[in-house]
DNA sequence: CGATCAATTGAAATCGTTCAACTGACGTGG
DNA sequence: CCACGTCAGTTGAACGATTTCAATTGATCG
């Protein structure tokens, strides 16, 4: 992660701040940037036909994107109020040419980002509603936890429809998994833009009827 | 795609056959070797832990895959029996290193991977079984067509499991749904390993009780 | 403080899954 | 060359999770 970092900072980079919801680059558009996220949280998606959306990947600090040299094949829009540091590729690549770890290191998050989709998907098309939720809360602690993972305190920079567009869910659908959860003791809801998990990690065992917290004071028979 | 294959000439690269059903390499495995497939079709995947079964891609002649520096994030397996030739990927590097075409060339192809896995995510995600179906035999016809567009004809590399998997359907409704196809007409079976599409590239608005042939010959009323 | 958008809740419908049984293709060995 | 066993694919019926539709509550921001 903060091999490259330091290598880019060679290259002359522009830094922006774009306001949530606004659009970095759309599917199709000719490329020739690239950006380094230094702030906030930015969403690759995909928007279908009938106006669905499936979000692909959420950025996180540090993270690069937008690493393409012909068209755009996702669009990027800022999840929260972001700063990125934008670059042009062509430059980058002209700097990689002297220095091969920048290569390297370009081809390790790429490949990085495509194993982390191919188990998105995985887990999107085989777990159930409720189960996509621990899975992805898990997942948020581990990439956005600035806070440490053993609190399990998540502050979500986005909101319930980009995260049911992330997990394939109706908001419906994740509202009442999310209600679920939190009558099983799986998590708190503190507001709407913060949940504490009470297991981190835990590969749940949820089944109808299954209590987490009950064990302590709800009567046996 | 032609770019790329004449580079790699003047990296030594070991041409292996191996049968179908072989793992080429398997997730979690150090990474170091990358292939390109000469002949057949390989598939990467997920293995989930339920024995549930993710496609991510299948590839085709003229594909490169394993392109790869730390673990292995998916699987490659043979779907059909396969010839490939695997280079050392340190080797691909070095030689990048004289000629820039050569990492353009590979990021060209990976961040064109991820377009296409992004996509195929949100097709499987908000398609119903028999559009899922459609637009996977439109998306064969344009990669594995060695026959040409035009006729429609889609010799099938692999299996309706892998059918199935890819699309995260269930062999069953799999079944269902191409006997609908076959039934409304939008497609012909040839044996189980070829289809025939009567209307290529057609976004069909297919509905309960619509029927495509039947505008020719059915008498109104 | 009101308007607007996000999230919640309920009830009904739907599509895909599951389970189970059957059919068919294919390859092996007699 | 045929019989058999095995595995892939098919079909039916019941089930269930998610979606849909509709109405309500709750947040957020001028």
């Amino acid at each position: 992660m903060t091999h490259l970092d330091s290598l880019l900072e060679g290259v002359s980079g522009r830094r922006l701040r774009l306001a949530r919801g606004q659009i970095i680059y759309d599917e199709g558009e000719p490329s020739g940037l690239m950006y380094r996220l230094e702030s906030g949280c930015v969403r690759l998606q995909v928007n279908g036909e009938n106006g669905d959306r499936q979000i692909i990947a959420f950025l996180f600090p540090g993270e690069l994107f937008g690493f393409c040299l012909d068209q755009r094949n996702t669009s990027a829009e800022a999840v929260s109020d972001v700063e990125v540091t934008r670059f042009m590729t062509r430059m980058v690549l002209e700097r990689s040419v002297a220095r091969p770890d920048v290569v390297i290191e370009l081809i390790n998050r790429s490949s990085a980002l495509y194993g982390v989709l191919a188990h998105h998907v995985e887990k999107i098309t085989h777990l159930p509603s409720h189960e996509r939720l621990i899975w992805f809360f898990n997942w948020l602690l581990r990439h956005a936890g600035g806070d440490g993972d053993a609190s399990g305190v998540i502050e979500l920079p986005m909101n319930y429809r980009d995260i049911a567009d992330f997990l394939s869910l109706k908001p419906e659908t994740l509202s009442r998994a999310l209600k679920q959860l939190e009558d099983t003791g799986y998590l708190a809801r503190r507001g709407q833009r913060t949940v504490v998990l009470r297991q981190p990690s835990v590969t749940l065992p949820l089944r109808p009827g299954d209590q987490l917290v009950a064990q302590a004071d709800s009567p046996p028979g």
